[in-house]
This record gives structure tokens, sequence and C-alpha cells, in this order.
DNA sequence: CTAAAATTTCCATAGTTATGGAAATATCAA
DNA sequence: TTGATATTTCCATAACTATGGAAATTTTAG
């Protein structure tokens, strides 16, 4: 990933009713959850939740399919990773006294 | 961290000469850096770095020292690790399909 | 004390983001 | 086709963010 996307994402992170229904995402896996049910779910309104999944959407770190009249969304596993791995690895450089017990890389420095 | 916590620390990672501010001191290490090389090194004005220097500063990602009349800001390792530990922990609840080669807490789900 | 250097604060400006009501669109059921 | 349901788009508004010139602050050197 490099800086150009790695920026919408995180700026995508830096809104409690995005990170919140990414968390919610993330702990419901690929099957996903209806628009609806997100904005019940998070206590937003229908157009506010639509605004936040379609920042999210362009930030790569969801995705949705159309299933009767309803959209489900879904975390997308492959932006997330890159998200991480760009925390780690690129601004981090992979040194252990910043990501702490997750990995890293041995030759960081 | 605590979700209130992590959304300025996002917010902060989403702007690109704050970004690449981070990513240049995590790579200096503790000694650091001071404002104005930090603003020559990055392109910026001065009001304008220190301006994101305070919101780094805001977020607890950075933290800085007098040392005669400059200012040395460092990367703050316990910020830096609290949020990683954040997006892993509590936004990704650990899952591997996430979190990818880091990490994992095996009882993940 | 005076001058220079390093950084921050103040300020105005332009641009971006978040919000939800109302209207539009799409799908399904009868 | 009519009506109900699900979601998005449109729009106006309020709030927040980024920028850099000018001025203020702090520190050091002579």
């Amino acid at each position: 990933m490099e800086i150009l996307e790695a920026l919408p994402a995180f700026a995508a992170l830096a809104q409690e009713t995005r990170l919140e229904t990414l968390s919610v995402l993330a702990k419901t896996g690929p099957k996903g959850l209806s628009a609806g049910s997100l904005a019940g779910c998070l206590g937003a309104s229908a157009p506010t939740l639509s605004f936040h999944l379609k920042e999210l959407t362009r930030a790569g770190l969801i995705h949705s399919r159309k299933e009767g009249r309803s959209v489900i969304y879904a975390v997308d596993y492959g932006g997330m990773r890159g998200l991480i791995d760009y925390l780690i690895t690129d601004c981090c450089h992979g040194d252990r006294r910043l990501c702490g017990p997750y990995i890293v890389n041995p030759n960081a420095g």
C-alpha cells in the first residue's frame, strides 16, 4: 500500500461511527450485515450511515453486495491487512519498540 | 486505549505531512529531531509544521523536549503501541484474516 | 542591552466533513 | 399496478481542518 491509499484509510478510521462500523463488521465476518441492520445497531440515521459506508468503501476497508432489496456490507480483508501492514512496515519500519508484541522484522532499525 | 483516544490518533495519521513526520521520527528513534529540521526535511512552512506537530502531540503519538533554542520532537513509543494494539485487538478482534502475519490471538473470532 | 535564531501563536481564508430531512431509486409482494 | 421496504442521492447547514504571512515569545551569543 502506498501513502496515497493509506491516507483515506486512516481518515476512514478517524470517525466514531465508522470505527464502530468496522469493528462490528470485523466481528461479523464475510457474511456481513445489511445497511439497515448496521444503522439500527449503531444508532445512526439511514442517510448518515450511507455516507459513512461510502467512505469506508472508498477507503477499501469494506465492500458490499446486493441481496434482494438489501445491501450487505462486509469487511474487506485485503484492505484491512494492507492498512495494518502499512502502519507496521512503512510507518513504523517494523521497530519492535513501536510495534510491541506484534511481529516484527528482525532487521528493522 | 479507548475509542475516544484512538479517534484523534487515526485523524493524526490521515494527513500526508503528519504521516511522513511520524515515519521520519519512527526511523530517527528516541534522539528525535528539531522542529526546524523536520520542516526542512518535509518541505513545510514553520507555522504549518508547528500545527501538525501539535496535532501529533495531542494524539499522543509524539512528544517534545527543549534543547537550547530548539524543540526536539521524538516518537512516543507507548502511544504508537497503544494505537497499533487498538487497531489489531479492539477493531479487528485479533482475527488472522484481518491482521495477516501480525500477532494474533489464537482465541479470536 | 542588542541582535539573531528557533519556534509558536494569531489570524484570515479556502477547503473539507458530518448531519439528517426530503426526494429519488430499486426491489419485492400481493 | 399499487403499496411497502431498503437504500441512496440531493441539498443546506454547521463545524472542523490546513495553510502561511505577520507578530509574539524564548533563548543564546556578543
